[in-house]
RNA sequence: GCGGAGGUGGUGAAAUGGCAGACACGCAGGUCUCAGAAGCCUGUGCCGCAAGGUGUGAGGGUUCAACUCCCUCCCUCCGCACCA
């Protein structure tokens, strides 16, 4: 009773390969670039996987049925930690533990019918690939975008490398959670600041990725307008800048507190008599981890230095104190303390009996006295006890201030970011060698083009403790400075992996070229790509990256376009038991035991059926069984054809290619899916005919390919159903004879007519009114008023 | 604190101003069967025998009509954060 699914889909994934019918080709076609994430090589797919691919693949076939040339491909992110850690424990090589784990994951794909180009298959290990990620170092250090400094950065003990600050979560590691200690290194860095300004702009562009992505990266940016206010040093000739974007508090501000990193804060308490416990306290707050001192429920500490410095507003001395809560990192890593217009300043003044005075009064509050203040007014106002600002609202106080601080040099309208370059190098065997020579005598020296790729030894010593396995590589090391010939060595660090893929897909419009990255003409017609699929976990990091490398690309003259992925869908977690499935919770679903079980196509129906797919998919072992007893629903349709279909079915089928089309426009695959099982529904109450049954099969072949495939051939047809045309619904054929008129009272459902659908609306009227069922609801009572929708309702208000 | 997404039956979810709960899971009943499974059919928000009432986080508003629009508030999830 069952279909055969195991037989049917061994056999339709053979056929699609050995007649590669998903081959992509430029063509004067209008063209359609599908892309999702490729995978990290673990090995095995889990259901993640399997659901951000299986939106894309359905994606894809029905661009196809529509008549698109469609361009989806597949690889793998293969460089990366893991493989090291799996080498180590199961004694291999990463080489041959990653390119096994690819093995296997192909297989696992082809199993679900995804319909790729396996030809455009690229592997970021390969060094036909890691090649031109040398090269585009090479290019951007040319153009100084790439570049080596000394400074204090993230490192993950756990990982013994380096981390981006995108990839610090939380003050772990983005991998293993480990807590990231600050190390001072001599690491390369990527220029991403100077592409901040267009990486914020054109965020606009994208009015098809999702909001949160692009607040995400908004806020990752980070870009605050203020003003830099220079304070001087009282009996000192130095002066404190200090950042602010509340310039017009400037007249409150009685202090300044300096992080305790602060460069000044040992220059200005030497010698004074506060100096043993400004040391003291910089002490204690160095060993606080960075975690510890930026949660903000803990107490805001902090001591006086001794000094004091001058309000430029209005001369004024004040004390300069430190205090933890002052980061150096970010802004001047000093500030203002205004504590009646900013809560922290508010509780650390109260906390050490700082004075405060009130500049913004507060419209909804009588209080002008700071000491009846029990919190910080950081909302808008006008300005009081701000000399010649007085009277003025304080958002135009603001621009005003700011414009007579340029004037008079007292301050500077300055842009602060929150973005710093791009940390790449890591100190790991198994990753893309960075092409960097130290020559003694001529310093930094890039290797030639003509020497790439600088090929990753085969063999290096990496036991997972730490240091650049390939500083132990004599052979790799030790090279000849490629300037004047003399003994020189090589990098050892290799590149952050989030470099791989920031590129990837523009590898993939030509992936075997062996000339160029990629082939311009290639990328002309397929980039940008039309529509991206993958995680959410990527909002930041690569997205962000791969966003950097498009306008580094489209400034070396390869492109013309500014934003790589035209539009962006990121797809919900697969969760079981209300939890995220992962191996420690025990509760992970493993796809292939599934297909075994009910066959690919079950569930690529049901993972779109189950949820819509950017939210969050409860996994159901009693929901696949549905989908699969959809499938068979719909097989059993072939043995009860009848020669001609009911005007009733065939309006219900236009009905629904309308309906689906639109569906899959949208991603709205669940609803897509609803439509195909209603129309099913009513196909088992009155029968299909040939052609009815066959528009069926066309529009689900995109959700369960192999299984309409099958039907396809039992329906006569020798050509693969990938190359059909999606049907074509008749919009007369839409338009139905009778029409459900819903009759409410005062806004209450109380009756339903048929009515012909050609009557006036006044015929329509008479015939409500005479509808038994109102009597008990209008008689005796006057009409006030009559609503009438046509075709559907009708409103009548007593 | 800032930003984003949400809150609808026993469950996953539909409906973007016009019949709340499509479609499915589950459950109940029927049919078929020696029997069971599968299949097919019917019912299924809650209260009520029914007529009817009531119902989309809470409260208010706009409207003939509100899950949908506006205001106030509560809660959940996600991202960022002593960001000056």
């Amino acid at each position: 009773m069952e279909y055969n699914f195991k037989q049917i889909e061994e056999k339709w994934q053979k056929y699609w390969q050995e007649n590669q019918t998903f081959k992509a080709e430029v063509s004067g076609q209008k063209k359609f670039y599908c892309l999702e994430m490729f995978p990290y090589p673990s090995g095995k797919i889990h259901m993640g996987h399997v659901r951000n691919y299986t939106i894309g693949d359905v994606y894809c076939r029905y661009k196809r049925l529509e008549g698109f040339n469609v361009l989806h491909p597949m690889g793998f992110d293969a460089f990366g930690q893991p493989a090291e850690n799996a080498a180590i424990k199961n004694k291999t090589k990463p080489d041959a533990w990653t390119h096994k784990c690819i093995d296997e994951m192909k297989a696992e794909l082809r199993h679900m019918g995804f319909s790729y180009d396996w030809g455009r298959e690229v592997s970021t290990c390969d060094s036909d690939y890691y090649k031109w990620n040398q090269w585009i170092f090479l290019k951007m250090y040319e153009k100084g975008l790439a570049y080596k400094k000394g400074s204090n950065v993230n490192w993950c003990p756990s990982c013994n490398t380096t981390l981006a600050n995108e990839e610090v979560i939380d003050g772990g590691c983005w991998r293993c959670h480990t807590k990231v200690e600050q190390k001072d290194l001599e690491q390369w860095f990527l220029k991403i600041t100077e592409y901040k300004e267009q990486l914020l702009d054109d965020l606009e562009q994208l009015n098809n990725w999702p909001s949160r992505v692009l607040a995400m990266q908004k806020n990752w940016i980070g870009k605050s307008g203020g003003v830099e206010i220079f304070f001087k040093l009282k009996d000192s000739q130095k002066t404190i800048p200090v950042f602010t974007t509340r310039v017009d508090t400037i007249f409150g501000a009685t202090y300044i507190v300096l992080a305790p990193e602060h460069p000044l804060v040992k220059e200005i308490i030497q010698g004074k008599p506060e100096e043993k416990s400004v040391l003291k306290f910089i002490e204690k707050v160095s060993k606080e981890t960075k975690v510890v001192r930026e949660s903000s429920d803990v107490k805001k500490e902090g001591v006086f230095t001794g000094a004091y410095a001058v309000n430029p507003v209005n001369n004024e001395t004040i004390p300069v104190w430190i205090a933890d809560y002052v980061l150096m990192e970010y802004g001047t890593g000093a500030i203002m303390a205004v504590p009646t217009h900013d809560q922290r300043d508010f509780l650390f003044a109260q906390e050490h009996g700082l004075p405060m005075r009130i500049v913004i009064a507060n419209p909804k509050s009588e209080i002008r006295n700071s000491k009846e203040l029990n919190e910080a007014y950081e909302g808008e106002g006008v300005q009081i006890n701000s000399g010649q600002f007085d009277g003025l609202p304080n958002q135009e106080a603001k621009i005003k201030i700011a414009e007579w601080m340029e004037k008079t040099n007292i301050g500077k309208i300055r842009t602060h970011w929150r973005l710093r370059d791009w940390l790449v190098s890591r100190q790991r065997y198994w990753g893309t060698p960075i092409p960097m020579i130290y020559c003694d005598k001529c310093g930094i020296v890039p290797v030639p083009y003509a020497d790439l790729p600088v090929q990753l030894p085969p063999d290096a010593p990496f036991t997972g403790e730490g240091g650049s396995p390939l500083a132990k590589v004599k052979e790799f090391v030790n090279v000849k400075c490629p300037k004047c010939n003399s003994p020189a060595r090589r990098e050892t660090d290799t590149m952050a992996t989030f470099f791989d893929s920031s590129w990837y897909f523009l590898r993939y419009c030509s992936p075997h070229l062996d000339q160029e990255p990629f082939d311009k003409k290639e990328a002309k017609y397929w980039m940008p790509a039309d529509q991206y699929i993958g995680g959410i976990e990527h909002a930041v990091l690569h997205l962000l990256y791969s966003r950097f490398f498009t306008k580094f690309f489209r400034d070396l003259g390869y492109i013309d376009f500014n934003e790589p992925f035209k539009r962006l869908l990121t797809q919900g977690m697969v969760l079981k038991d209300g939890e995220v499935m992962s191996k420690s919770k025990g509760n992970i679903v493993d796809p292939d035991s599934i297909i075994s079980r009910y066959g690919a196509d079950a569930l690529r129906v049901f993972i779109l059926f189950a949820a819509p797919p950017e939210t969050e998919l409860e996994w159901d072992d009693r929901g696949i069984e549905g989908a699969f007893k959809f499938l068979n629903r719909v097989w059993r349709i072939q043995d009860n054809l009848q020669a001609k279909a009911s005007p009733d079915l065939l309006r219900l089928m236009h009905k629904t290619i309308k309906r689906v089309g639109e569906d899959f426009e949208d991603f709205k695959f669940n609803t897509a899916i609803a439509g195909l099982m209603e129309f099913v529904n009513a196909i088992y109450q009155s029968a299909a005919d040939k052609e009815v049954f066959s528009n069926l099969v066309i529009m689900l072949s995109a959700i369960a390919p192999h299984f309409c495939e099958e039907l396809w051939q039992v329906l006569g047809n020798k050509e693969s159903i990938t190359r059909v045309e999606w049907p074509k619904y008749d919009q007369n054929l839409l338009i139905e004879s009778n029409a459900t008129i819903v009759i409410q009272v005062n806004g209450k459902l109380r009756s339903k007519i048929e009515v012909p659908a050609d009557l006036s609306a006044d015929q329509v009227k008479e015939l409500v009114l005479a509808d038994e069922r109102l009597k008990q609801w209008i008689e005796g009572k006057p009409i006030r008023n009559f609503i009438f929708v046509p075709g559907k309702l009708a409103n009548i208000v007593i």
